[in-house]
DNA sequence: CGTCTGTTTGAGGCTTTTCAACTCATGTGG
DNA sequence: CCACATGAGTTGAAAAGCCTCAAACAGACG
């Protein structure tokens, strides 16, 4: 079992529609599981016995053409949902990019307390509408965008989201740490892994942006990015 | 006010959770309305004051650039639900395909109104993790598959969407109507009009289907249209 | 110091787009 | 009834963009 009451991302999951007694109600279900960068934790087409809140780390979902092509179909963080309720086996696969941290559920049992607690329900159903539009607007990126709007659009997305990661959340910070290699960025955008690094070289030297190591990012002219993103 | 007990659509939209009672309530919010061929129900950006269902007719969902250039993020048939419950403005525009006729609801009244009707809030996110299902396998498509892995991965997509329609439903149709033309085809496929139309002759002159008319296609030979797919 | 992995760079080729012309079905007015 | 305009779809040629293959490079680590 799992203490929620000092559970970092209480506030911020789904779980922080609950009260005392139902969390401890929950926490009876939930286990604690930790997950090496570049372990899978949920495989595409599997009855997937479980769902799961991110407490530490970033990971992947990914689906997987027959000859190996990839596209990685959504980035999930901390307080973020995985797994699909409701009886489906899993479109896709759930890989963890950097060491992570689940609060893991058996999903009958979820599925179950889900259907008696409607609070819990409703943060879980403006979870998925919030990931429906994110993953709608990706698809106009993926099916219209030239590679360079990609990879600016991609950079000011990923800035966004890992501002809000730290305590200073809000504020958007000029450089920030990638929790992905090249290949994950081009799986991402629907790109190969050359097309991306030359892009980002062309936006270096172009003084748009700097990259410090290899997965720093320091974007030097926001307003120049947000034109490029198209 | 609605009718709903003898509503089209009754059993299989999300009002099917509904007893009696509480469908005169809902019925009593929503108000029927026609959409002709080419109109927008809803524009993206805007403050979305209705949710709807979809009584009759296929409408699109629409995200566009700055520049023009369009990519269709959806594609609502019947019974399924449109807008974004939940204080949000719409990501996309909804545009009618067909002459369509949806069931409108004022925004702010739905959201309370399925605040307090949990079974109707569960069906409201049953949908919505299918249609992120959806979206997400449309994803790998767009970013990974070539112009004719996409044009007959989306034939076949609509060949099981469109049989779903008829009273038979279960039993896939050799023949169907596209209710939409090449250059909507184009939008959902992330293609030109041009690569869209080479790619049907080409398949067409493999034998692998016939186009008996502007917006009908024929399939002759599905297992071969699955191995294009990808 | 050498190896290993991840990234960058280069050259050439292929797919898709772009631009333009043409076909075909439909509808309109003379 | 026919000439003509209209809009959607098809076809062709050329160009652009991205991908493929190959090689060089850089940083981490034993």
């Amino acid at each position: 079992m799992t203490d929620c009451s000092s559970c970092v991302v209480r506030n911020r999951a789904i779980c922080a529609s609950l009260d005392a007694d139902e969390l401890l109600l929950l926490g009876k279900m939930g286990r604690r599981q930790r997950v090496k960068a570049g372990h899978t934790l949920l495989w595409e087409g599997d009855d997937a016995p479980v769902v799961a809140n991110v407490l530490d780390g970033v990971l992947k979902l990914v689906v997987a053409t027959a000859d190996g092509r990839e596209q990685i179909v959504g980035v999930v963080f901390p307080s973020d949902f995985i797994g699909r309720p409701f009886g489906k086996t899993s479109p896709y696969s759930v890989t963890a990019m950097t060491d992570a941290e689940v609060c893991i559920f058996n999903r009958n049992s979820f599925d179950t307390f889900a259907s008696s607690h409607p609070d819990l329900q409703q943060k879980l159903l403006r979870r998925t509408l919030d990931e429906l539009d994110r993953a709608r607007h990706w698809m106009m990126l993926l099916g219209r965008k030239s590679a360079s709007e990609k990879v600016a659009s991609f950079l000011l997305e990923m800035s966004e989201r890992l501002s809000g990661q730290g305590c200073d959340a809000g504020t958007l910070d000029k450089g920030f740490e990638l929790p992905f290699g090249r290949q994950q960025i081009a799986d991402i955008l629907g790109l190969t892994i050359e097309t991306t690094s030359r892009q980002l070289t062309k936006m270096r030297a172009q003084g748009v942006l700097d990259l410090p190591s290899r997965r720093e990012v320091v974007i030097n002219d926001r307003a120049a990015m947000v034109v490029m993103a198209g």
